[in-house]
DNA sequence: AGCACGCCGACT
DNA sequence: GTCGGCGTGCTC
């Protein structure tokens, strides 16, 4: 018997199945989704491989080399996802063994060590061994050398060793034994011995306990290990280990009943239940009730034995997020994102592997959850850029989940109060049923939205011969004012998209970059110095410019450091919490400033992009934004919707049940369409007037778009390079299909590599696909002569 | 990737 | 002569 093996070595030369042979021990346990070590390559070196499949004969014509030993006694792979891993390969350009890695928890990634043992006396008394039997290979290169000295004469002998990561949780427990009659012992037992008979009495009290753990005995009966060893000694007992799950779940929740649905909510709740060949694509305004379609939905695939996976993006995999579902479904379901350790993300992954959970909630990887029989996978907030992963393999969450519902003829829910332009238009097209939720639940009225024009506050200024010194417009101070006056709370957003914080000097003009990178190094006053985003380079902040010598050096760019200072000069009495990089840079310490806020513990909540998510506080009257235009000036297409959907979530936060919502918003441009559609929270306007924009541009939904990046030490080698891909793509494009570039990013240098992007557009091409394959091919084997080539398809950032 | 093999200049 | 630097090719 033969096993097809794929290897854990990413690389273009390996990227298929090896043929090994399967030991006759291991013949009845070997399956398709098992995790084997196997010998790879001339030397004794050992790799982590997955098992793809098996076989009775071998196309390979030597002789194949047997698997080394198994990692899996069960698959830790479906064949539905090793069949997925195929699919997101070729789709992603990626290599086999990367998407397969990518589908489980970290930890099951394998752990690579060398180590030499000394067979003479010799070599052990060495200075290298120092006595010792074995030593870790070190990485001086002398002294490998002379291990590989060694080891030729037959001196040393080197193992490869393949580490598993993975590891459960153990605990000790005490055993009841049957033929053990404790009613009887503890009469036996000498009368001073008062812990051994409260330890016999317990089993006698408990007779449905067959074992209990150690912990267990010394915190609730005070029952020490010396007393247990005892017991054990005498034979009443024997003592084993079993798993200990870790518990990432802090708090119990009490459980929820499902409401009554509206009958908005009631027709999308059909509707989805029903469609297992289409994707529904639920366009639900902020506040129209979806959660409560979801959670729904879900319970009435529960109730069909079946399973469900619900993706919602990171920053919104709230504890309040958590807690809801939990209340409805209890034990059932299990978490995966980010706050997880990596044992509490494995012993999650086992439970969902082995069917004690039946729903899952989780973030972009998620949508790996191995969920057998699946009743619906729902995808909260379909538009958010997080679904994409930006590094290997660059997979779309979406297109996972849509191939996993094809998989298992189940529902896929694509839900936003603002779609992706791509799913609102397979709505038109009816590729996907679009259902439409326009009205929210409790009918509270939208928010009063108001465009704050910066031009004539500026110019207002100039009349007044003061000329506007502050981000805050006089209409959003008297607002905000107002707002703090009726004790309620305001919400300040500082849209700094691609802006940060650097070192200006005063006097030339001179902005520090980073030595290994084309861009400008971002000043980090927590950690007191400069920083490049893209390398890690780091510097501390100079006093003097480095050019002219003036000390006049200033922190410049929009900072919310700045706006907060203005705030407490305009506004002394308002309590004001920033949450911007430099104040969550420690875990939890976003959730810890929302839950500040939500508890009324400040006045106004100010902060970038990541305040527009997250918990509801029902006693935010007053949204500003106070720049919406700095999203547009980014060298994207999707830069008007970006800007769309955020000024409307954002906006969304204003008002609650009774109390009305004001939602002020300062521009440059109030006559952009983004903005003035969004004042009016009218998506379906929007997508229709972006649509004509895309169209005349040949952007998606109208055309598909590839991005190829390519890199090189030298600049003209990566030119040379981009030029000759480009023009190998040309010929092959259809009438209407385009090919843009070879250009430099923004970031043309990044940790010293100068790089070139090509951009495709292109519709229905058969032998694109082939080719961007090939080309990966030839440029991945000149990745020695320092060529690099990344290969994304559907980009959700086009720099 | 990581390793062996082979070719070539430089140093004991 | 041999050590070690680097370019090339292979891994079931
Ligand atoms: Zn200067
Ligand atoms: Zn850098």
């Amino acid at each position: 018997m033969y096993a097809q093996v794929v290897v854990d070595v990413p690389t273009q030369q390996t990227d298929h199945s090896f043929d090994y042979l399967i030991p006759a021990a291991l013949e009845k346990f070997i399956v398709a989704g098992q995790r084997v070590v196997v010998p790879f390559g001339r030397s004794g070196r050992r790799v982590q491989g997955f098992v793809v499949g098996t076989s009775t004969t071998s196309s390979y014509a030597q002789k194949c080399k047997p698997i080394a030993y198994l990692i899996d006694l069960q698959p830790v792979l479906s064949s539905e996802l090793l069949q997925l891993s195929q699919w997101l390969a070729n789709r992603t350009f990626a290599f086999w063994v990367d998407c397969l890695q990518t589908m489980l928890p970290n930890v099951m990634r394998a752990k690579y060590s060398k180590k030499a043992w000394a067979l003479t006396s010799t070599v052990r008394q060495s200075a290298l061994f120092q006595g010792a039997a074995a030593i870790s290979v070190p990485n001086d290169l002398t002294q490998q050398r002379q291990l590989a000295q060694w080891q030729k004469q037959g001196q040393v002998r080197i193992d490869y060793l393949v580490e598993n990561k993975a590891q459960t949780r153990q605990q000790l427990v005490l055993n009841r034994v049957a033929n053990q009659d404790y009613a009887h012992i503890v009469t036996q037992v000498k009368p001073q011995a008062t812990k051994q008979r409260q330890l016999l009495q317990l089993f006698i009290d408990h007779p449905d306990w067959q074992q209990i753990t150690y912990t267990a005995l010394q915190q609730k009966y005070q029952i020490g290990n010396s007393v247990i060893k005892a017991a054990i000694a005498h034979g009443w007992f024997t003592r084993s280990q079993i798993e200990i799950r870790r518990n990432p779940y802090t708090n119990p929740v009490t459980p929820s009943s499902p409401q009554v649905l509206t009958a908005e909510q009631r027709k999308a709740y059909q509707t989805i239940i029903t469609s297992a060949s289409r994707p529904v694509l639920l366009e639900g305004v902020t506040g129209s009730g979806k959660t409560e379609v979801y959670l729904q939905v879900i319970e009435h695939f529960l109730q069909q034995h079946k399973t469900a996976l619900m993706l919602v993006p990171e920053i919104s995999l709230t504890p309040q997020m958590v807690t809801r579902v939990r209340a409805r479904f209890g034990g059932q379901v299990a978490v995966l994102h980010s706050g997880l350790s990596q044992g509490e993300r494995y012993d999650e992954w086992r439970r969902i592997n082995q069917q004690q959970a039946q729903v899952v909630v989780g973030a972009r990887s998620a949508v790996f959850a191995p969920l057998r029989h699946l009743g619906v996978i729902i995808i909260d907030e379909e538009h958010e850029a997080s679904y994409k992963q930006i590094d290997n393999p660059r997979y779309h969450a979406r297109d996972v989940a849509l191939w996993r519902g094809r998989y298992h003829h189940c529902p896929v829910v694509l839900g936003s109060a603002t779609p992706s332009l791509e799913s609102r238009a397979r709505g038109q097209k009816r590729v996907y049923q679009l259902v439409q939720m326009p009205h929210r639940v409790y009918n509270q009225p939208l928010p009063q939205v108001q465009i704050v024009d910066l031009r004539e506050q500026q110019n207002l200024a100039l009349e007044l011969n003061s000329p506007l010194q502050v981000d805050l417009s006089q209409p959003l101070i008297t607002a905000l004012h107002q707002c703090l006056k009726k004790h309620e709370q305001a919400i300040l957003l500082l849209n700094r998209r691609g802006y940060a914080n650097f070192l200006l000097c005063r006097n030339c003009g001179f902005v520090p970059h980073c030595p290994n990178c084309d861009i400008t190094l971002t000043v980090h006053l927590q950690e007191h110095c400069l920083l490049c985003h893209y390398c890690g380079h780091r510097e501390p902040i100079m006093k003097q410019c480095q050019v002219c010598g003036s000390s006049k050096l200033r922190l410049s760019g929009t900072g919310t450091q700045k706006v907060e200072t203005q705030l407490q000069e305009l506004l002394p009495q308002a309590r004001v919490l920033r949450m911007d990089n430099d104040t969550t840079t420690r875990k939890g310490a976003h959730q810890r400033i929302l839950q500040q806020f939500a508890q009324q513990q400040a006045d106004i909540l100010l902060g970038t992009q990541m305040i527009a998510k997250g918990l509801d506080f029902p006693n935010v009257t007053l949204v500003g934004v106070i720049n919406a235009d700095t999203g547009l000036g980014i060298n994207d297409f999707r830069a008007n919707e970006r800007t769309f959907q955020l000024l409307t979530q954002v906006s969304g936060r204003a008002g609650r049940k009774q109390k009305l919502g004001q939602v002020f918003i300062q521009t440059y441009n109030p006559d952009n369409y983004a903005i003035q559609l969004a004042s009016q929270q009218d998506y379906e306007a929007f997508y229709r007037q972006e649509m004509q924009f895309r169209h005349q541009g040949n952007y998606p939904p109208y055309f598909f778009l590839i991005k190829i990046t390519i890199s090189h030490q030298e600049r003209a080698q990566a030119f040379k390079m981009a030029y000759n891909v480009a023009k190998r793509i040309k010929p092959i494009l259809q009438p209407r299909e385009q090919l843009l570039g070879p250009v430099q990013p923004t970031v043309a240098r990044i940790k010293n590599r100068y790089y070139y992007q090509i951009i495709i557009k292109y519709r229905h091409n058969q032998s694109l696909g082939q080719l961007l394959h090939q080309i990966m091919n030839n440029v991945q084997i000149d990745k020695k002569r320092g060529f690099a080539i990344a290969i994304d398809n559907e980009p959700q950032q086009m720099e």
